[in-house]
DNA sequence: CGGGATCCAAGAGGATACTG
DNA sequence: CAGTATCCTCTTGGATCCCG
């Protein structure tokens, strides 16, 4: 099923995967969403399952996850409070997605880490010189 | 195969995903992938197919890709310059995740505007109440 | 043609303090 | 517990001009 050329003009995407990353391409939405597909986890839950993510961001990527309507927000009025975070169905339909990043993450990380430690090396070796060489 | 956790966190990926992200996370770096998937490109023809893209924004995104070794630049040495990127063999690894992405966002872009419009709407009329409702 | 260099505006993101 | 509010810094990204 395509998706016809002026609606992606219409609404600012170019190409579908724009529309893709645009979803999932924050810094920590991936990492959330591949935390809750194993099930629906509280605020601090998340906070302890991703390190290095401050209260702020990690409240700024749920909401606008909630916004795009991947993922559902359950808030127990209660006293301390408690709240629920979980896929929507929509969000459950991006899960391939997830687990097939992830899937490639595990494969690949030594080649990803080895290219970014070779192109290190080279720099310092190297300082400018794209258009002199070969 | 699972990489173990004390290799993730040795190199600041605490997941997988993270990893991944972090390649094809860029702004525009997915979709410079997925126009290389059907074949290389010269840098002005991207351009043209990437509308909305700057010319810093698309050197630069094309430089990171080349450092983590996702993507190979040739250089002819003639006047005018030619330059052309396309996949390495490590970049034609991610093309499933690309292709699942694009399919991804082809079938779910109604879903993603309507609730984004649908979002929109409630926050003009409900200002701020976000623990007082429900 | 395919960039690099520079300047500047906007937004992302961290630290800290406070709250229902 | 699960945020919000504020301040401040650093990075992203656009505009423009120049170069091999």
């Amino acid at each position: 099923m395509e998706v016809s050329r002026d609606q992606l003009l219409h609404n600012g995407y170019h190409c579908a995967v724009e529309a893709t990353i645009d979803i999932i391409g924050g810094k920590w939405k991936s990492v959330i969403l591949y935390h809750l597909m194993s099930g629906k986890k509280r605020f601090n839950e998340l906070r302890k399952l991703i390190p290095g993510v401050t209260q702020r961001m990690l409240t700024l990527q749920l909401r606008e996850l909630e916004r795009d309507g991947i993922i559902h927000r359950e808030i127990y009025k209660q006293v301390p409070p408690k709240v629920e975070y979980s896929l929507s169905d929509f969000g459950e339909s991006i899960v391939p997605v997830i687990e097939l990043m992830m899937k490639w993450g595990n494969e690949h990380l030594d080649d990803i880490l080895s290219a970014r430690e070779k192109a290190e090396t080279e720099a310092t070796e190297t300082p400018q010189l794209r258009y002199t060489t070969k």
